[in-house]
DNA sequence: TCTTTTACTTGCTTTTTGCAAGTAATACAA
DNA sequence: TTGTATTACTTGCAAAAAGCAAGTAAAAGA
């Protein structure tokens, strides 16, 4: 049901990253997924966006097929999904955290903890690290 | 004829970008302005990925409303219209070199440079810099 | 057994994208 | 000065994607 993919419109680095999360909604399931610790369906659904079960459901179907996410059963509940990142897509961190540093220091209202920028300003490496390894690096 | 923007989403940081830039052309925009030197609007038209005029049209009128780019009057040419990044829109490289960087090293068939990732890997805020001055960084 | 929960799917409307063609203003060449 | 290019768009229409509400199947829990 999910379409196959067009061939890439460039060989571009940069164009070959917006073919898989060019749009409103991907970047943000990676951002729960890296970020937030969310995994299953339900918890990306939780999020303050409401991104439609519709579009969850295809986004996650074609990250799969794009090599980042893979599918982990449950084994306490067999209800579950839990949807895990790939090694592509944790290497995508410094996206992340680059577009979270700009709307950090350009929204007027930004929600990010002064923490957040703070912790980017000292020690952009230490924090890349800190949020791979999921400590929370405002903390020590 | 540009739609009046929604209220954001939400306050995350990450989304204050995707609600700018999250769709599949506006980086590619931003990545001719920013790294390809383009400035008019026949430039932009003229990249690999081939974006219809009246998208471009559309996404530049956004990008002057959102203050990430201006037009600049070309004196030589009344036909002409130059449009020119601000400093916000400067502020947004390392997201671009960020992606760059992963769609390099992830992309089997990508076109982008080996000296590109060679200069990334090398030192990364030296290649941060080379670009922002407009330098090659490759040569030297 | 009945109610919830989880992970979706379906149907329908609205919005956005993509493509082809057209246009107005200026520049340039004969 | 007249005709041809060039530049920066706009317009119209078809196709694709997004958004919304409702529905469903399987498993869990009471």
């Amino acid at each position: 049901m999910v379409k196959t993919p067009n061939p890439p419109r460039s060989h571009c680095p940069i164009n070959f990253g917006l073919e898989i999360f060019g749009d409103k909604w991907t970047l943000l399931i990676l951002r729960d997924l890296l970020l937030m610790g969310k995994k299953s369906f339900k918890d990306f659904q939780a999020s303050d966006e409401r991104i439609a079960s519709n579009i969850l459901s295809e986004r996650l179907v074609r990250l799969e097929q794009s090599g980042l996410i893979q599918q982990q059963a449950v084994k306490a509940d067999a209800r579950q999904i839990h949807y895990v990142p790939t090694v592509a897509c944790r290497a995508l961190l410094p996206v992340l955290v680059e577009m979270a540093y700009w709307g950090a220091t350009h929204d007027p209202k930004t929600g990010a903890p002064k923490s957040f920028v703070r912790s980017y300003e000292r020690d952009r490496d230490r924090l890349l690290s800190a949020l791979a390894q999921g400590t929370d690096p405002t903390k020590s």
